[in-house]
Parts: C-alpha cells; sequence; structure tokens
DNA sequence: CGGATCGTTGATCAACTTCAACGGTCGTGG
DNA sequence: CCACGACCGTTGAAGTTGATCAACGATCCG
C-alpha cells in the first residue's frame, strides 16, 4: 500500500496521515489476476473502481460478428472500471480482462463515496480523475472527428506509446477503430518514409 | 436565478439555503449573447463555466482547410467550456459560439473551486456533473469507434432528438464525423424506408 | 512437434469524400 | 419592400480510403 500513499501524495499534494491510511487500508483490496483473466464481463454490474499496481488491462465491447472494440487500456497507476456500469448499478456491455499477469487495489462503491467526504485527499484525487479524464476523452472524440486512420495511430504514437509497447497490433487497431489490415499498411508507410 | 436553485436542486436533492442563495448570487454572472456570438475563440484561455439558461450553442474547432468539427452542442441546462483550457490555463484550441439568442450563467475558475468546498450542494453537482460526462463521454468514443455514419445518426436521433431540431444538417454532421453530402443521402434512405 | 494466434500481403468490394451544379430560403442593404 | 447575395440542402459522378476475404509465414506455447 506504501506505493498507493505515495500515489496520492503525488497527484493531491497532500501527504496522508496514518489514520487516513488505517481507513484506506480497509476499504482498498488488493487482487491479482493472471493473463487473460476477465474483470468483468458483458452483462456484469461493475461494482469496483480498480487502480493497477501491476500489469495492462483492456476494456472492450464484442459485435455481433465477434469482433472486438477497444474502448481503454490501462497500465499501472490507471483506474479501471465501465464508468457507466459502476455509477449506474447497470449491467455491463463490456469486457475488462487481463492483458498481462495484473495486480490491482480495489474499491467498492460506498466505501468510494465515504472516502470522499471523510479524506480532503481522496476529494482531490476524485476530481483530479474526473478533470483528466474529462480532457483526455475531449481529445479522444476530437481525434475520432476529425482525424484519418493514419493520423490518429500517428498521434497515438505521441501521446500513448506505452500502450503501443505493450499491446498487439490488433487491439491498437481496435481502439483506433480499424481494422488489423489497415494498420499493418499504415505502419509499413510510415516506416517507409522513415517512421 | 430562481430557476437555477431548482436546477441544483433537480439535480442534487438539496435545496438550497438563502445563505447560499447569496453565495451563489455573488459567483454566478448572467451574460447574453446574439446569435453567431462567439463565447471562447481558438487561442483564447477559458476562463468560465457557463450555463446555458436559454439558447443553443455549440464547440468546434476549424481545420486548415476551413472545415468545422462539432465537438459539442448545448441548449437549456447543459454546461458549456472548453474543460481542458479551463482546468489547464492552456490556450484553446476551440471555438464556442451561439447558434440561437443565449442567455448564461458564468462562473470562474476560483468561484467554481471556492463553491465546491463551501456548498454541499455544489460539490454534489460537481460530482454528478462528472460522473454524466463520463458515461456520455464513454457512449460517444464507443459510437465513434463501432458504428458505420448511418447508425451514428440514428443512434443520435434516438438519445438527442433535441440536437438534431434545433442545429442545422452541415453541423450535426461534423459532430458525426462525416461529410454533410453523406449525411443528406443517409437521411434520404431512412426516409425511404420509412423513417 | 502441432495447433493457435498474429502480422503481413494481395485482390476485390463497400463506404464515404470530394467536386460541381442547382434550387430554395433567408436576411440585409439599397 | 424588393432584389440580391449568401448559405443550405440535395443530387450526380468520380475518386479515395478503409473493410473484407483469403492465403501464407512466423512465433509462441503447451
Amino acid at each position: 500500500m506504501n506505493r498507493f500513499y505515495e500515489y496520492i501524495r503525488h497527484y493531491t499534494a497532500h501527504p496522508v496521515t496514518s489514520q487516513e491510511q488505517d481507513v484506506l487500508q480497509h476499504a482498498f483490496r488488493p487482487k491479482k489476476l493472471r493473463k487473460r483473466q476477465y474483470l468483468l464481463q458483458e452483462g456484469d454490474i461493475c461494482r469496483h473502481l480498480s487502480l493497477i499496481t501491476k500489469g495492462a488491462m483492456r476494456q472492450y465491447s464484442v459485435d455481433e460478428k465477434g469482433g472486438e472494440h477497444t474502448v481503454q487500456f490501462g497500465i499501472e497507476n490507471w483506474w479501471m472500471s465501465d464508468r457507466e456500469s459502476f455509477e449506474l448499478g447497470s449491467p455491463s456491455k463490456y469486457n475488462i480482462d487481463a492483458w498481462e499477469d495484473t495486480e490491482l487495489l480495489q474499491i467498492g462503491y460506498d466505501d468510494w463515496w465515504r472516502l470522499r467526504s471523510e479524506i480532503p485527499a481522496m476529494r482531490i484525487l476524485t476530481a483530479e480523475m474526473d478533470k483528466r479524464h474529462a480532457v483526455a476523452s475531449q481529445k479522444r472524440i476530437h481525434a475520432a472527428i476529425t482525424l484519418t486512420a493514419e493520423e490518429r495511430y500517428l498521434e497515438m504514437m505521441k501521446s500513448q506509446p506505452a500502450f503501443i509497447q505493450r499491446f498487439p497490433q490488433n487491439m491498437i487497431a481496435s481502439y483506433l477503430g480499424i481494422s488489423p489490415e489497415t494498420l499493418s499498411r499504415i505502419r509499413k508507410q510510415a516506416f517507409l518514409r522513415g517512421d
């Protein structure tokens, strides 16, 4: 958990007192997942927010033809959840699973809302998360309606190189909203031009 | 402002006390815009959050060729801002202007953060806004990478009919990420099939 | 070693864009 | 108040982009 307190201090500029550590200790539960193991399956209700402390995961939907569409990637220090299902208590349309062996810290809905009022640092952390999430979402939406497939890929290489290194190409393609073949050809073009 | 207190109570289930009304009264400033008037221009820093009390607005970027790309529409009871610019204090890449004559309630960054700690209802309102925003963003991203142009349009007709009625077709097209001609043809198809 | 998965490549096909032209409507200035 | 210009939606034709289908080699893992 020490790395977690460090994480909180880093994002909130608030040190965590030892009483607060006690409270956090009880609210967050560690969990381990093997590669390919589900954290959430379509139809489940998402009961937890999960902070990745080690590993790599993805959130995706599956269409009628079996095609997968990646909504979100996550690695160390990213939070994973189906926000819609978590907040509304509705069955999820998404799957979340581990792409690498993964370690998490999980917190349930009630504890999450309680801690936000009890611990100032958690309030700030939440606001910070929401802020970053809002900014990132706006960027991705803008990219989706504005950029071509190639531009979206190059943009991702710049802003999210870690994802490109740790996830296979077909998942990257499904995140960009293009077919794996198209991504393969785009990379070839870009490489021939000299990256 | 009475409608605003009503708005807060509706979304937070917290009535606003008369002392709180005083505080809110000083923090929020009414503003009127004529049709086509800018609220924010590219390069400006977005200093306010604006709640639309009457009218219709849009947020959009302009590319090198002069093409417009609509990121967000807003009508009564929607908040408008470039969240990235507002939170980070960075120059905006977007324009926001009025499509109809519009009335707003505006609040600045410092007041916004102060009220979130001083007034419980504002804390709840903020959390609710962020929650809704997160859910809506996830949906739109998923639609963008999953659905065809026609499916995105039909989805928008279902979930946002007010926008389709109040904004012209070329703006709807730029919101969906397709050309105005394509949208025209899609509508013709859908109409011939019987809506 | 054998099967599954992944990335690549080619050929064909579908979706969407672009360019151009036209008619209708609306707002504005003379 | 009318006439003109600007803008909008529509339609057609041609051009691009990306999807699909199929085949193949490489790699990884059991």
